[in-house]
DNA sequence: CGGATTTCTGTTAGCGCTAACATTAACGCC
DNA sequence: GGCGTTAATGTTAGCGCTAACAGAAATCCG
């Protein structure tokens, strides 16, 4: 009971009047401090916070009555004063474009997984793909100081970077997930070249012999790394003399949005091959061409990005590319992790960018 | 810049040595603080502290001064030490069995959709399906002294309600979600019925003449709400003088188990009608049954519950239960608010449940 | 234009906890 | 048994912020 293993997420916001819990007679709140505990075990409040920390530091009798005192009143360690005392808040920050999309929700677990075994909480923070939305988050975030900052991709706004740039002035570790640029050394980036996945699907398609492809990207305006992908793959295709043309996929539920953009390919002609901004768009676009009868790869090969559980259970399977989601998540929380430990030893912090290499999963639509 | 809105989701772990964040030089951590842009501006901190929470209350060249001085100094406000003082963390505490998988995600985003508007935080925990790791979340999540405690479903183990009736007594909101039984007046429920939802399956397999049913539910052990659904499925069923079974699906990747679960009836012989407990699984069957030549639904007639997107994409479109995913985290945060500021007001909280009506969507799968 | 308002700012104290140091108790050993 | 050593506990002060009240400044109005 001393030594509660947890872990959690956090959504914040900030605006309109603050509303207050409890009524409260004057300040205190009721609750038993360690100032309660200690009276009851007959010590100190200092034993008992001690106790808490290293239990192996006080007397066996006394962690004892201790123990017993905390049961007794109901004692629950107030975790704002422990942060505003240590100056240590055991927060990690990180900041994702979206829960909903199951995207990142496995690298959340990732992090969250790997970073509870150090003691370390993980602070969660939704953009929606807004830059300026992420710019609100990371303010808002950076007011639980937290012990480091996680955010997703390479783009931010200038506010934003400098918000970043300060944390890590401050000796907060700031890394940038599932994102690479080895040419970029302004942060810590725990991801994959956008470029180098765009260009690999359009090196596969290539290789299969199809000569007439497109990239559906999807509806969303701020998805930056869709869109990387998208110019790589153009690029690639274009320079092996290839027909390459980028789909807007309309910014709706992404499977629907995969029906119709394959729907408007039909109207404006049919590549030979399409290469989706992610696995989602492609199933769908799978799902129409099924009900078109229009032959999967025969007619048109369909290439989706991240490996769902859906793309392997379409028909024969939907070729893709595997993303490790959930290690993006393990390493950078290993890596922020080393970053803490040089930090608290006094060692200048590193700054290694860890590649978590994506690669391509061939099945039957391509 | 002086009133951010934000939004953000955290996870928590506690265990193991914590780690400290920067080389502090004995107390103060290097941040700006109030004290710092009240000296920059030539006013107290209490006047700095008096802008930040209502600026009309500082006279105006004495808040562009404070402004100013905010901006020079780089100053973050500090949410511990505000916490602290005021003895309100505007928190919301939501313990939900698992972010990964979608059911929750889009009540989390009703939650603090609503939530932020008021200037509140959701501090997120996944249980994963356990009530022990429940148990553990809830206390962690108390040591923020949250404004409010929103847990998922009706079953806890014996520590977590003694922690959820402590947390009330204390004047902490406490909501269960994603549940409702009218009989239980514990603690505020924002939900629906399982039990109506199981009988409201079976009754509409029944209606439309199956009489030899089957319930396939999640290989979850602790899906204590999946399990209701099928209890109530087969004892309508029986009622009726229908056949009908339950089927354990494995405990893997939903679809997977789902096309699993099919080839599992096909062995032991087909149900006419199959259930299931989520749209994922009743998804995976009917990719199965489309790979067997299985006609969905004139040789077994397949029902899912959750209306997810992929259910109204699959062939005609998978029969399925429509819940208020949404609208159970928006409805959850507009209660919530409201006994917040009852409790403000010095009113009882008042305790009335707040039931999300699920209604079934029927497709071409039945 | 003086006293009652209203508006703005300052003072004091303390939220619950923990670093850092000081002190005392317990122990070992020649 | 006195000295050094270690183990266990206590003392002091302060983290950054905000209630609550007190005081000063500006404003109003008959």
């Amino acid at each position: 009971m001393a030594n509660p293993k947890k872990s959690s997420i956090s959504l914040a916001p900030f605006a309109g009047p603050p509303i207050s819990a409890a009524s409260h007679t004057g300040r205190g709140h009721g609750r038993a401090t360690q100032a309660t505990v200690a009276r009851q075990a007959g010590v100190t409040p200092m034993t008992v916070s001690r106790f808490l920390k290293a239990p192996r530091l006080v007397r066996a009798d006394t962690a004892a009555r201790i123990e017993s005192a905390m049961v007794e009143t109901g004692y629950m360690p107030n975790k704002h004063a422990g942060m505003l005392a240590s100056g240590r808040s055991n927060i990690v920050a990180a900041i994702i474009p979206s829960i909903a999309s199951s995207i990142f929700a496995e690298t959340v677990q990732g992090l969250s997984d790997t970073l509870q075994q150090r003691g370390l909480e993980v602070l969660l923070a939704c953009t929606n793909y807004s830059l300026e939305r992420e710019e609100e988050q990371i303010r808002a975030v950076l007011g639980w100081s937290p012990s480091a900052l996680v955010v997703t991709g390479r783009r931010h706004s200038p506010n934003a970077l400098a918000l970043m740039h300060g944390a890590r002035h401050g000796g907060t570790p700031v890394l940038e997930i599932w994102d690479h640029d080895p040419r970029d050394k302004q942060f810590v980036q725990i991801g994959f070249s956008h470029r180098a996945v765009g260009a690999m699907m359009a090196r596969h398609l290539l290789a299969r012999g199809y000569r007439d492809l497109a990239y559906v990207d999807s509806g969303v305006a701020e998805d930056f790394r869709a869109h990387e992908r998208g110019e790589a793959f153009v690029r690639v295709a274009t320079k092996a003399d290839a027909r390459a043309r980028v789909v807007q996929a309309p910014r709706s539920e992404p499977m629907a949005a995969g029906r119709a953009a394959l729907l408007g390919m039909c109207a404006a002609g049919l590549p030979r091959a399409a290469a989706f901004a992610n696995d989602q768009l492609a199933a769908g676009a799978f799902l129409e061409a099924a009900a078109q009868r229009i032959d999967v790869p025969g007619t048109i090969a369909l290439l989706g990005f991240g490996d769902f559980p859906i793309s392997s259970q379409l028909g024969a399977g939907l070729s893709t590319v595997s993303v490790g989601r959930y290690e993006i998540g393990s390493v950078c929380a290993t890596q922020l992790l080393a970053m803490l430990l040089s930090a608290e030893q006094g060692r200048p912090p590193g700054l290694a960018h860890a590649v978590v290499q994506p690669r391509l999963v061939r099945r039957e639509s391509t």
